[in-house]
DNA sequence: CGGTGTCTTGAATCTAGTCAAATGATGTGG
DNA sequence: CCACATCATTTGACTAGATTCAAGACACCG
């Protein structure tokens, strides 16, 4: 977490990673954005050039972190907004008994303002779930780049409606439905996500979650997960070698999660 | 769902209801504010008598409404705030076999202005569990009342913050919690938030849910419920006869739920 | 000497089987 | 709408074996 890193080499070097060669196409088109973040916002509310420059000039701040770092402890009141520009982070409450919940992921181009604005205490842990590349803008510094840039603003503020959406859809996924359909839907979830940042290439995408972390987010054992695992696959949905995940039938995957896409769209004025 | 009602009479009408006899002190001390929302609002961002002026002018928007009103049908966007004075009401979302998750509740103090606001269409269904008294108010007139009222703004923006923290409360209750603790840690939660509008008095409150209402918030069966409820009573927790709640070993349950109050408070600037 | 490739080894991680516990479905009566 | 009984299903706990990955040791080659 020392020096920081051209922008360019961070997105390929962390996602593309270790444990598998890169199969998926690491550039879709020509016309890509600089990064997840100025992606993402600018499918939420269209983007200045300067806007976008500002974005960009963000990467001062990115370092690399490594798995399983924790970037905010429970209860404290960080003073920096943390972007995530790489990798896989993770909210999550962790109980006397070990076991934890994880109540939101942190993909590229999602971030973590709540404390840096409002000095509130946060009431769970963050915490990589990978290796990532993550900005710490500090607070005056954030604030600024809001002030300047009404539309970043603005996208912001989209975005917080649809991780609200996200937190009580995620609510539904565990209140009433079975492990495969939870499965499920998780995975159409991120694939929009992913989708919506250029790192979904022809129904296929990096996991680079273990079990064990999709287990805790879904509420289930590792054990049921991976079982829940061989059904989809059973079923021909899904294929999953390493982290390599490709999408064998989106439209039954959909179907089976009942997955509805407008919660993580941002409706328009 | 025709004329305005004053809210004396309101609070007390509705809240005491129909199925048993209120037996629960209606007034808890001399020094009430006038309605839930006042009371809510003021713990977290301190109140001037204007602002509580301007919170009892709301009455003139408040109508009665019966058990079971649709307030707001999913994917529409509203042009009205809506403001629950008494009774409880909650949002949900429906499968296509006909189940519903509830993903929030709704009680006296609480509010839906998210359409009224920004214009995005809600993703679940909004509609009253009890009788309810609400208050819906004209976009132009809740702006207005947010311009001429900083402070209420700021309690409303804080009160925001713990819907968040509640839906993600809720994530951990139905992710990592057996059938009991989940139950308790609802209870558990509903006191507190009653509490902070003057209406559990000793340790009992009025609970107007059916065990199916608490069946599809805490993703079990109706059946299920009653079970849970049952090894509540047995170990001596909680008496719950008919609406009427008795909480009556407090720290027991709380330890047993692993509930932590901070989330329903605003932490301080 | 330094760089490169292979092999070894240990730690995670995934897969799978068995049994038990929690929870759901249905029906009946109050 | 609640209480309770009965039976079915889902899911968890525990265990063990297989697989993958990472890091280091070592030999080979330039």
């Amino acid at each position: 977490m020392e020096t920081p890193v051209p922008i360019a080499v961070m997105e390929s070097a962390v996602s593309g990673g270790a444990r598998v060669p890169p199969r998926l196409a690491p550039t879709p088109e020509g016309d890509r954005p600089a990064c997840a973040l100025a992606r993402k916002l600018d499918g939420f509310a269209p983007l200045t050039e300067q806007d976008r420059t500002a974005l960009v000039d963000l990467i001062g701040h990115v370092r690399p972190v490594e798995r399983h770092a924790v970037l905010v402890e429970q209860d404290s009141v960080p003073d920096h907004a943390l972007i995530v520009f790489a990798g896989f982070a993770s909210r999550y409450k962790r109980r006397v008994s070990g076991r934890r919940q994880i109540v939101a992921y942190l993909v590229p181009g999602d971030l973590c303002d709540r404390g840096a604005l409002h000095g509130h205490p946060l009431h769970h842990t963050l915490e990589t779930l990978t290796p990532c590349h993550i900005a710490k803008v500090p607070r005056a510094a954030y604030l600024d780049l809001l002030g300047r840039h009404p539309r970043i603003a603005l996208a912001l503020q989209r975005a917080r409606f649809v991780e609200e959406a996200t937190a009580r859809e995620w609510v539904v996924n565990l209140g009433m439905r079975s492990g495969v359909e939870r499965m499920a839907h998780l995975l159409c979830e991120l694939m929009e996500r992913l989708g919506s940042i250029g790192q979904v290439t022809d129904g296929q995408y990096d996991l680079p979650l273990t079990q064990l972390d999709l287990a805790d987010t879904l509420g289930l054992s590792s054990v049921h997960v991976n079982r829940v695992l061989q059904v989809l696959r059973r079923d021909g949905l899904i294929s999953l070698q390493g982290r390599c995940l490709h999408i064998l039938a989106p439209r039954r995957l959909r179907q089976l999660a009942e997955f509805e896409v407008a919660y993580l769209k941002a409706g328009y004025l």
